[in-house]
DNA sequence: CTGGATCCGGCAGGATACTG
DNA sequence: CAGTATCCTGCCGGATCCAG
């Protein structure tokens, strides 16, 4: 099922939010992307990044800057997943403002 | 970030596909999920329908028949994720179309 | 700064058996 | 048929320390 695909592309805790943060921040550093994606261990980070640069949904670039920096962007394959991702943000949104209506 | 939300609702292995399942044959027994969400054993099946329940995604009906049926439903509120599912599967099925491109 | 190595606990989730 | 109870396991992911 074609279900199944993606969510095993997207599977982890973090790769969905990662996206997210690169789709609206464009490229990013490794660093930025610690701060972007609230709450993540710079282990997981780095796993998860590996993972999406195996799918080929994401680019790691190394600058030979001192000290090095690596700088990671949505590749033209991961942006096919814009539509999707802005599907289930934009979901988000208004199921918290459902809540929102129901708590009052 | 709305990402959370909705990704907090559709948490663990099953949920989306049994939305999906619902989704294009509409009303299933319990059984019928059972047979049409391929590899879920009868714990999960139920656990996960719980939580679809109590999100309001998913409507749970008895019907006292003879042995007693159950039914379920998507909820008009479950409606509103049919463009973030329909966007997952349509993705997954492209995805691998491009994968058996790759593959030759 | 960017990560790899290691250790570790919790829990998602599978198999099986049983109940109303 | 529609679950629940129980047990067991892997591995996901967090914390911490180390290295280039």
């Amino acid at each position: 099922m074609a279900i199944r695909d993606t969510m095993e592309l997207l599977s982890g805790k973090w790769k969905i939010q990662i996206i997210g943060a690169l789709m609206q921040k464009g490229t990013l550093r490794f660093m930025d992307l610690l701060r972007e994606v609230d709450g993540i261990a710079a282990k997981m980070l780095s796993k998860e990044l590996q993972e999406l640069e195996i799918n080929e949904l994401v680019r790691r670039t190394v600058c030979n800057t001192k000290p090095i920096t690596v700088e990671y962007e949505i590749t033209t394959y991961g942006k096919t997943l814009e539509k999707v991702i802005g599907e289930i943000a934009q979901w988000g949104d208004e199921h918290r403002k459902r809540l929102f209506r129901k708590a009052k």
